[in-house]
DNA sequence: CTTGATCCTGTAGCCGCTACAGGATTTAGC
DNA sequence: GCTAAATCCTGTAGCGGCTACAGGATCAAG
């Protein structure tokens, strides 16, 4: 490999960072746009060059939205844990946040699932008279 | 109550249409503009005048959305339901598909759910030296 | 030297609403 | 009867989080 020539680590074409990171190109355009990343430095020609704190930095994002962190969160943990670190209390309490919005949305997806479950069951057999599917939409009122 | 200028059953506006149903007014306009609704008769001043029947048509659309249908799946569940019955099977399609997402997302949640709480808890004490909320999303690459 | 890959900016679209703006009526209170 | 507030109308723009172009410039390989 020339070690001048070669892509290095240090040298990222958006091209390239997207690969790495799995993360689209235009994606990586977007979150430079809405500030979630940093605005890169620029080759002589005009593109974006990119080091390996971006691909950092891009591998967190894509790693939160995973898990389901907000752009928002997402841009709120960068901070914490950027320049001013020890402010892991505060990193606790978006995850702790986060993680009651998870246990919550589980929770009412889990009763969606008992119900149409319950329901689809019923509409096994072709004995049934009218479609319970149906029925349930349009009468069910009860929790 | 007066039998001729009360607000009867069968001609309800927009806004006693949202207050019956729970929807939007907004809402439902939307609704009637997509396709999901059907375009209401018009009274003389122009405004749009329900029925028992829209008014049966919005609260099966609100119940399909509560237990996360799409609009699309709403719009197939309508014509389903419409005037050429019996195609109950098909509406057990629509169902069962729809419980997989279901069952598919409840699924992701919990991993989620597993890994932000067990980093939340290494978090309890002062002790750690860093943040292993932030170490989490920065170094995990595994499942 | 040509072709095709990659890059650039900018804009519009996706879903399922929600929130206006700016106007026409209608209803309620006095 | 009159005024003020409520309700309705149409139309457009915004939200989050991208994705998909259009229309061009530039680069790398054969």
């Amino acid at each position: 490999m020339d070690a001048i020539t070669a892509t290095r680590a240090d040298r990222l074409t958006i091209g390239k960072l997207s690969q790495l990171t799995g993360v689209n190109i235009e994606t990586i355009r977007y979150y430079e746009k809405i500030k979630v990343l940093p605005v890169p430095s620029r080759a002589e020609n005009g593109r974006r060059v990119y080091g390996p704190m971006e691909r950092r930095i891009l591998a967190f994002v894509r790693r939160a939205r995973e898990l389901g962190f907000s752009l928002d969160e997402v841009r709120a943990l960068l901070r914490l844990g950027g320049p001013e670190k020890a402010s892991c209390r505060e990193v606790r309490e978006i995850a702790v946040h986060h993680l009651d919005d998870i246990r919550a949305k589980i929770n009412d997806l889990r009763k969606l699932e008992r119900l149409l479950t319950k329901t689809v069951a019923q509409c096994t057999g072709t004995t049934a008279p009218e479609c319970p599917v149906l029925d349930i939409l349009d009468a069910q009122r009860s929790k």
